[in-house]
DNA sequence: AATAATTTGTTGCCTGTGCAACAATAACAA
DNA sequence: TTGTTATTGTTGCACAGGCAACAAATTATT
């Protein structure tokens, strides 16, 4: 158990080995997973720079973790001499928050789109941007977009074969090609 | 226009007068708004603390407006004296922007929720936490609530409806009650 | 008070998509 | 090879919810 829901906060972590995912727990009580971590993750780096406010989720080790916890505090105060490895850390730290928060804000993008082909065309240009290429390898599989899209696996599956067919896609399993 | 898309931005900004809005244009080349920004709304937290990467969206004052900014690279950096203001300023931009995250992944709650049932019940939760009480005020009214949760107008109404019928919640215009 | 404008509630229809169950293909191991 | 598992594709059915159109209630304006 590295954080805990409800509690507060005041360090953030770096997963150095294993891995870990947050976990919350939905009106009627079901567990669901909301991220997974994996080796090199920011664990909690909202949560700490958000003074008082109780984590909404619990983040759990999957296998044996090492992670290396960081005082929010000592971070924004930096060291007596102003030295530049410190400024770097808070830059690399302020990089870190505001990549979560546009990562979330491209996912939301991708959420408000009313029909799955839309929320897949949506996500498919995104990445094709990140590879500054309309020919690019997704970097996940179907049901990882599936549940980043919350659409039904096989949903998905269908509506990329009728865009297929309708010419606005080319794809053999993960190589796609934005026409 | 106060931010353009493609553009990358060093510097973010605080509305002082006026208001503001985001938008970016879907894959049909459609406009949408993404958020509204009202006096003291902050603008380009995320991308000005995010290095090297282009706007995805469009700021646009919707009316007369005065915004100051902020460039990033002085913020963290702080002054040769290690005044106790430079670090405060320092200490709330880094709160705005993990707030904006914090507000981001809460809504990413609700919309992964797969009912409109659901939907509002995370929505109303969350509300009900804000304001400690299971009684509580709603902050916006329908339209916007349909908007934030994705859903229809009519059917945000109707499952309003059926929920108080079910004995859930309990509601007159803006005056909610969770059982 | 009277009128207009805004917000909220209601309802019938119809389509998109969740669900379930299965088939096909690819990846990997023995 | 053969068997095993993981991934991807397909399809019929049912129904939640989008859409449209209207009614009711509340608030603002003259």
């Amino acid at each position: 158990m590295i954080i805990e829901a409800g509690t507060v906060a005041a360090e953030f972590g770096i997963l150095l080995e294993g891995s870990a995912h947050s976990i919350k727990w939905d009106a009627s009580g079901k567990q669901i997973i909301i991220t997974m971590v994996e080796k090199g993750g920011a664990i909690g780096v909202l949560l700490a720079a958000s003074p008082q406010r109780v984590s909404p989720l619990t983040v759990q080790a999957t296998a044996d973790a090492t992670v290396l916890m960081f005082p929010f505090s000592q971070i924004i105060t930096g060291c007596e001499k102003k030295c530049r490895h410190h400024e770097r850390l808070l830059q690399n730290y302020i990089s870190i928050i505001a990549d979560k928060g546009i990562e979330l804000h491209e996912r939301v993008n991708c959420l408000l789109e009313p029909t799955v082909r839309k929320k897949i065309l949506t996500y498919l240009t995104n990445i094709s941007h990140e590879q500054n290429s309309t020919e690019f390898i997704l970097p996940i599989n179907r049901n990882i977009m599936a549940e980043y899209l919350n659409v039904e696996r096989s949903a998905l599956s269908r509506e990329l074969s009728r865009m297929k067919a309708d010419g606005l896609i080319e794809y053999n399993r993960n190589n796609f090609k934005l026409m």
